[in-house]
DNA sequence: GATGTTCATGCAACCGTTTGCAGTCTCCCC
DNA sequence: GGGGAGACTGCAAACGGTTGCATGAACATC
C-alpha cells in the first residue's frame, strides 16, 4: 500500500541498499545516482517508515517527556520548547502526564522506554533508587532535580528568592510567611534553604507553613494559618498556590496588597493576568536545555553534565508596603 | 540486549511463536502453556518491542494531537484528558505544537503520518482540501471543525452565548461589542452566527469588530475600537482576548466590570483567576470522545460521526450592570 | 603489466513480531 | 478401529529498512 524503499529502487534502476544510503548515508553514493533516487523518491512521495528503521538501527528518533500536570501552566512552555527543539533533529516527543501519580509515572516511564531513545523527567516525584534503577533501560535528563550521575538541567529558585526577599524588605515587610510544597521537590527544598539565608541577611522573620498542595487548594487551605502567623507578606511555592491564597483572603475579605503582599513563584502567564508579583522561571530555555543534553546522552555515552539556569524576580502589583 | 520474545521461547521452551500468540491471542494457546510463558517473560522483564510490532501489524499504537499553541490555556485539559483516554488503550500520543503557523501544521501532520495511526486535529488551521487530503494517509478526527466525511467533536459555543447575550440583556445592556476571532475558526463562526441571532432576539445592537489575533495582544490591540463603538458590553472570541483587553482598559482607567463589563469564551483556569464571566468549553469530555471516535474509526472502517457538545455560561465578576 | 587504492554498488543477513499454513495429538462417535 | 473434529503448537515467510562484506570498475603507482 504504503510506497517502501523497494519501489524508489524500482524506479530509479539500483538497489534498495543503494537507496537507502541515498537517505542515511549520502557520502557513500554517487551524487548523480543520489540525485536520481531523490528524484524518485519525491515522485512517488517516499517516507521512510520509522518502525522499520527502528527496528535495524535500534533508534526509534522518538523522546519521552513525563511531566506530573500537563494543566499546571508552569509546563506547557517547556514542553513546548523541548518538543520544537527536538523536532529540529527530527525527533518526535511523546508527552506523558502522571497525574502527580508516583505509581503512574513509573508505569508511563515502563511502557515508554521500548519506544523512545530517551526521556525527560520533569520533577519527578519517584524516589532517587527507582530513577536510577529505570535509567539502565532509558537515558534519562532530569529537570529540577538532582540525582547522582544524571544528567539534569536546574531552574535555581535561589537567586530569585534573594530578589524577592530583599524587594519585600525594602518595602518595610518584617515578618514573612513561606508556603512550602512538597518535601520531595528540589526546588522546594532550593526554596526554603534561599528564603531561610535571604532572611535572616535582612533580619526578616520567616514563618514556614507546608507542605501545601502545589495547587490553588494548597493555597486556600493555607490562609488560616496565614492570617495566625501574623505575617504581612507571603513567599508562595508557586503561583497556584499563590493565587489560591489570594482569591481565598478575597473571600474573606483580605485585600491583596494592600492587607496582605503575596509572591509566587513560576511566573505562568495566569500570574501575568492576575497581576502576581512573581520569580520567573526560564522554562523555555530549560526544555531546550534538556533536549540537548539528552540528545549529547544518547548519541555519545559519556560523562553527564548540569546546567543550571537562574531565576529572577518580576515585580507585579500582589507587593506593596504593609498596611498601618 | 534487550529481551526478546525469542529470549521467552527458549526459557520456556516453546516456539517464538507460542510465546507471540500468549501475548496477542491468548485464547489460541492453551492456558498452562501460557502461564508458563507469562512466569517466563516476567522473570525476564520481557516487554514486546512495538517497533516490531509495528512493522508485521501495520499498527503502531501511537496516535498523533495536533494543537496551534500548547502554551494556551485552552489546549492543556484536552491534551490531559485524551493521552489519559488513549493510555486505557494501551496507545501513546504524539503531541505536537504548530506555532499558529500553517505551513508548520502540514510539514507535522506529514511526518507524523508514517507513525501513528491517526491524529486528532484540534482547531485546525489548514484548507478543507489539504485536510481531506492527507486524510487518506492518515485517519483523522477534527475538534472544533467541520469537514465533509470526516469525523469531528464539535464544542458547540452557541448555546453559551444565547445564554451570555441573555445574561448581558438581563443586567440591561443594550449595546454589545463583538470581538471576533480568526475567519477561518468554526468556532468563530458559531459564535458570530449565535450571537447576531441572540441580539436580535433580545434587541440588541451588536458591534462586530475584528478579526482580532486570538491573544492578549489581539485583545489589547481591540481596546480603541471597543471604546470608540460606544459598547456597553463585551463578548470576546476567547478568554485570552478578554484578558487581554480587560488588562488594556484598567491601564486606561477603565474599571471592569463597571466601567465595562466583559465575557470571554474557554473558561480556562486563568478566566478562573481572573474572575471572569466566560462560556465553559467542554475541553476534557472533547478529547475523550475525539479519542473514542479516532479508534473506532481506526478499527471499523465504517461511516464518521459527529459529536457535539453543548457550552454554557459560568457567570463570574466581570459582568455587570452598565454604568449611569 | 602486476599491484594496490578508492569509490560505488550489489548481496544477503538481520532487527523482533505476527500469522497463514501445516502438522500432531487427543478425543469422540459410529 | 477408522475417520473426523478440535485444540495446540511449530514452521517459515513476511513487514521495511540497515549494514558488513564482497565485487567490480577506474585509476594511480612502481
Amino acid at each position: 500500500m504504503a510506497v517502501t524503499i523497494r519501489d524508489v529502487a524500482h524506479a530509479s534502476g539500483v538497489h534498495v541498499s543503494t537507496v537507502s544510503r541515498a537517505f542515511s548515508a549520502a557520502h557513500l553514493v554517487n551524487s548523480q545516482t543520489r540525485a536520481r533516487v531523490i528524484a524518485a523518491a519525491d515522485s512517488l512521495g517516499y517516507r521512510p517508515n520509522r518502525a522499520a528503521r527502528a527496528l535495524s538501527t535500534r533508534r526509534t528518533g522518538n523522546l519521552g517527556l513525563i511531566v506530573a500536570d500537563i494543566a499546571n501552566p508552569f509546563f506547557p512552555p517547556l514542553i513546548k520548547a523541548a518538543q520544537a527543539h527536538a523536532r529540529r533533529s527530527d525527533h518526535h516527543v511523546f508527552v506523558a502526564d502522571t497525574d502527580e501519580q508516583v505509581r503512574a509515572e513509573e508505569e508511563l516511564i515502563r511502557s515508554m522506554a521500548t519506544q523512545v531513545d530517551g526521556a525527560l523527567l520533569v520533577a519527578p516525584r519517584l524516589g532517587n533508587r527507582l530513577i536510577t534503577e529505570l535509567s539502565a533501560d532509558v537515558p534519562f535528563v532530569v529537570v529540577n532535580r538532582r540525582i547522582t550521575n544524571l544528567p539534569a538541567v536546574l531552574m535555581d529558585v535561589a537567586s530569585g528568592t534573594r530578589q524577592a526577599l530583599e524587594h519585600l524588605a525594602s518595602l518595610g515587610h518584617r515578618e514573612i510567611a513561606l508556603l512550602t510544597g512538597p518535601r520531595a521537590s528540589w526546588t522546594n527544598q532550593r526554596l526554603e534553604r534561599a528564603a531561610t539565608d535571604a532572611a535572616e541577611y535582612h533580619g526578616l522573620r520567616l514563618h514556614r507553613l507546608g507542605p501545601n498542595q502545589p495547587t490553588e487548594g494548597g493555597g486556600a487551605g493555607a490562609a488560616p494559618d496565614v492570617l495566625a502567623s501574623g505575617a504581612t507578606a507571603v513567599l508562595a511555592y508557586n503561583d497556584l498556590v499563590a493565587l489560591g491564597l489570594v482569591q481565598e483572603l478575597r473571600g474573606r475579605g483580605l485585600a491583596v496588597p494592600d492587607g496582605l503582599s503575596v509572591v509566587g513563584v513560576d511566573n505562568t502567564h495566569t500570574a501575568r493576568h492576575c497581576d502576581l508579583t512573581t520569580i520567573d522561571m526560564p522554562t523555555a530555555a530549560a526544555g531546550r536545555a534538556a533536549i540537548d543534553l539528552l540528545l549529547h546522552r544518547i548519541t555519545s555515552e559519556d560523562a553527564p553534565g548540569t546546567v543550571t539556569l537562574d531565576t529572577s524576580l518580576v515585580v507585579r502589583g500582589s507587593t506593596a508596603p504593609p498596611a498601618g
